[in-house]
DNA sequence: CTCCCGATAT
DNA sequence: ATATCAGGAG
């Protein structure tokens, strides 16, 4: 099919720009095992992972271990990730998250998607994110700019998050998930912006669909 | 669909 | 002032 063709090749294209422009693209948010990974994503939800990285500096010092989270004063570790904002959410899940750790698993932290996303406060995006950088077990991170790019670069037409993993996983080679996600995340943050998007220094704009689609 | 919610860029 | 930030639960 022509249209098959066509996406195949540019999807080439992508890989290649995204390979060229940001070779060392990793994980943004600073962990030193899957543990701390795990609570780091719970908290990066509508927050940059900048501040994350401000907020769990402290946070590991005092709570090391699911089993410090597990026994954790509520009001104690509110304050402690204040700062990223919907912190009564993210106190009460993170919590029963890891008392779920302790009991089930042992204080570790398990290695498939359906375990994970049972936890309190982790989804798919968050399960993705702990497999992918925590495991090396190849996975696409649909996250907000994630989404926002493969819209606009016209590598899916769906609006759930999940279906736009599907979509990926149909036409990026399985060894470049992890990494593609990393790189379009760069690409988001530094050009591909949601608000004024730095068409003019995006060396993807003549197989963009953003300029003529406009988000809709 | 709504609610959770502080920090930052524009 | 408002949009947005490595979302998830009810």
């Amino acid at each position: 099919m022509a249209a098959e063709k066509k996406l195949k090749e540019k999807v080439e294209k992508i890989l290649i720009y995204l390979e060229e422009k940001y070779p060392e693209a990793v994980c943004s948010l600073n962990f030193k095992n899957p543990f701390q990974l795990l609570i780091a994503t719970i908290l990066s939800a509508q927050c940059t992972d900048k501040r994350v990285n401000v907020v769990t500096k402290d946070l590991f010092k005092k709570y090391p271990d699911a089993f410090a989270f597990a026994n954790a004063d509520p009001k104690e570790l509110q304050e402690a990730i204040r700062s990223t904002g919907f912190y009564r959410n993210k106190t009460k899940n993170i919590i029963s998250c890891c008392r779920d750790l302790v009991k089930k698993y042992g204080g570790e932290v398990p290695q498939t998607l359906e375990e994970l996303t049972s936890l309190a406060g982790v989804g798919r995006k968050t399960a993705n994110v702990v497999l992918g950088d925590a495991f090396n077990i190849p996975r696409i991170v649909v996250d907000t700019h994630v989404k926002r790019l493969s819209r606009r670069l016209g590598l899916t037409r769906e609006e759930n998050p999940e279906k736009i993993e599907f979509d990926l996983m149909k036409i990026i080679p399985t060894e470049r998930w992890t990494k593609f996600g990393h790189q379009m995340i760069y690409h988001g943050r530094t050009i591909c912006k949601a608000r004024n998007p730095k068409c003019d220094s995006c060396g993807l704009v003549e197989i963009c669909e953003y300029p003529s689609i406009k988000e809709e």
